[in-house]
DNA sequence: GATGAATGAGACTTCATTCAT
DNA sequence: AATGAATGAAGTCTCATTCAT
């Protein structure tokens, strides 16, 4: 049985109506625009409400941003929690972050670019609390594929990294053109032909 | 035989002095900060040369990001093209691909950066030439995907370009926290490790 | 014997606590940073009181300084008027006044830097009932100086608003480096060779 | 013969067009406001120059009013100069000062303000080039004071510190009702008479 | 081919202050 | 008597970019 993952408990600190106001006012910018050409006006109107709130806070036009990307994330974590339980074994459960993993971005394409593309940009951004998430979440990755190991279920003459590294990166390199091109993700039978690709491998046999 | 890769035949401008100083500047400086925070004053001292020359010459701050870009692009694709004119076979030119490209990123953090980080941010980068290249460069895997399907040796119950997403995908994701963290990239036996999954898959059997 | 000094019966309106704790911590503040970058939100958590209070109590961000002031003066204007009723003679009283009134710069350099540098800075201060005070503080030392004047001990061929400029002033630029600099003004024997200069100028012989 | 003073050799560097515009303007808008409530938006559209040359010329707001201030100064420092050229003995040199000093002020009550109310209540005026400059003229009038009393015209028993403070402390005091209440300075007999009275207060008899 | 100067536009941010509870 | 929340109004400053020479 796998120790729990580290993201759990986590949960944000309430704010008042206002604040909640101008995350949602972000993320509906977010459909139409990038976040380097979101201004705080532009952001407050959208809200109905006060610029400075932003600052309150939010402490930063970029802590707001990180508000509304922890919460997500936060919510697809637990949601990924729940549907670990009901699977057992590391292959089976590594299949199943793969597919939700994609579906997350398929659902919410916003959310997609601003992890796959927008945020990485921003030196800050690997020092937040939300990038600390993100590292546990790639953690326990790892830690399903040594689990798989142990069992006698996955080779064990690569590195555990490197397997995550091609999971999470074959995953983020085909979610991203849905941002890019403002494309829809179809997350059919994707997740299920990638995981399938790293597990069994390309070659024919 | 394969046919030649797309990006042949591709050359840049000639620039005068004023023009090469720039974008020696623009690389040097992109070495301790971000593009974003990168002045175009500050390019202008570092290069000695004077502000308005990047408007002269390179139409724009970011046409100036894109002429290093594609220089240092277009060198390694020529470099590319001539490695691959001694090896045959599909699988083993993928493995060579993969493995230039590791190097790539490995040489010049800079360039990693730029690529996988800085410029995915900027919607222009997807109508630019630079990213035509980039475009021609993963149409280039997919075709010897498919050339290794047509020999047999690869798999053909999966898509090409999904194949190519996880070997290029696998790749950037092992390569980004080199320009993130300003640590070294190591392309030892990496490629060779990251290929061996991609081809082999991590099933024991 | 010297009409009574014209500040007395002035005393100070009741504040509930709250009003108290904010006085407090604004002089504490005003310890460490300048009244201008003192904000009304650190006042009033340094105080742990509410923001609002300070409009409910002082009117005004700059009420509370003054409130702070003019209760700083007023003690000190009480303790003077105490130790003048020992003291006979104009030039005798003068003599004391330079002196406490250097102690009382001495001795709170945060009070010492209010009255000499930032309030002086701002207009609304020449019609507040602190400089009411301190008008009549000026006038006190005028009227000192007349009655020298007619009891023969000092010249009168020149203004007594003149000779009250250059005691204050002396004594004023004298203890400026204090809050300036943070440095301590050492009260020793300064004020009477301060006086002693002043006064053997002006004595008649 | 007294050491050349201290200042000689100051000159400003020279600024393009839009940068005197800018000083002007400043100069114009203090003559109604104190620095505080003049915006970086008012002085430049005084000037009809661009807001963002007060950054590029000065650095800072504040920038502009230390050039405003330096420049003045400057001027002040050259004439006094050539005027005591002509004035032999301390005790004549020092009186001059005073005068022309109270002239000075006298003449331009927006420099009075700014000098005696507005500059000292910044700390970083005291860090400033200006304030190299008038500690430079403090340090010219202490060593006046020594040259008299090595001349036997003044006497050595209080320290020449002292001394310049009460001077220049009650002509301060004494021109300070000018800027504060917009007032004119009367400079006609009141420096002699200031003078007067510190003087035959420090001559030896 | 190059330069110094100027500019427009707006970004983020800060605060004193008010109000409803 | 006190509080949490919200707000308006500016304010300083930064930059990419243009132009005249």
């Amino acid at each position: 049985m796998p120790e729990s993952p580290g993201w759990r408990g986590l949960s944000e600190a309430s704010v008042p109506e206002g604040g909640r106001k101008l995350k949602k006012a972000l993320k509906t910018l977010l459909r139409k625009e990038d976040f380097g050409s979101i201004t705080t006006a532009k952001i407050a109107k959208t809200a109905g409400a006060n610029e400075a709130l932003i600052y309150r806070y939010f402490g930063d036009k970029r802590g707001l941003l990180h508000a509304v990307l922890k919460e997500s994330l936060l919510r697809y974590l637990a949601d990924l929690e729940k549907s670990l339980e009901n699977v057992e074994g590391a292959i089976d459960r590594l299949k199943l972050v793969a597919k939700l993993n994609i579906q997350y971005y398929a659902k919410d394409r916003v959310i997609a670019r601003i992890f796959l593309l927008e945020v990485r940009n921003y030196p800050g951004y690997f020092e937040s609390e939300t990038y600390e998430l993100v590292k546990d979440y790639g953690r326990y990755m790892s830690r399903l594929v040594k689990e798989g190991m142990d069992a006698g279920e996955i080779r064990n003459d690569v590195s555990s990294g490197h397997i995550r590294d091609v999971l999470l990166g074959g995953l983020e390199h085909f979610c991203m053109p849905g941002p890019i091109f403002n494309r829809k993700i179809s997350p059919g039978s994707d997740a299920e032909e990638l995981t399938k690709i790293v597990l069994d491998g390309i070659l024919k046999r």
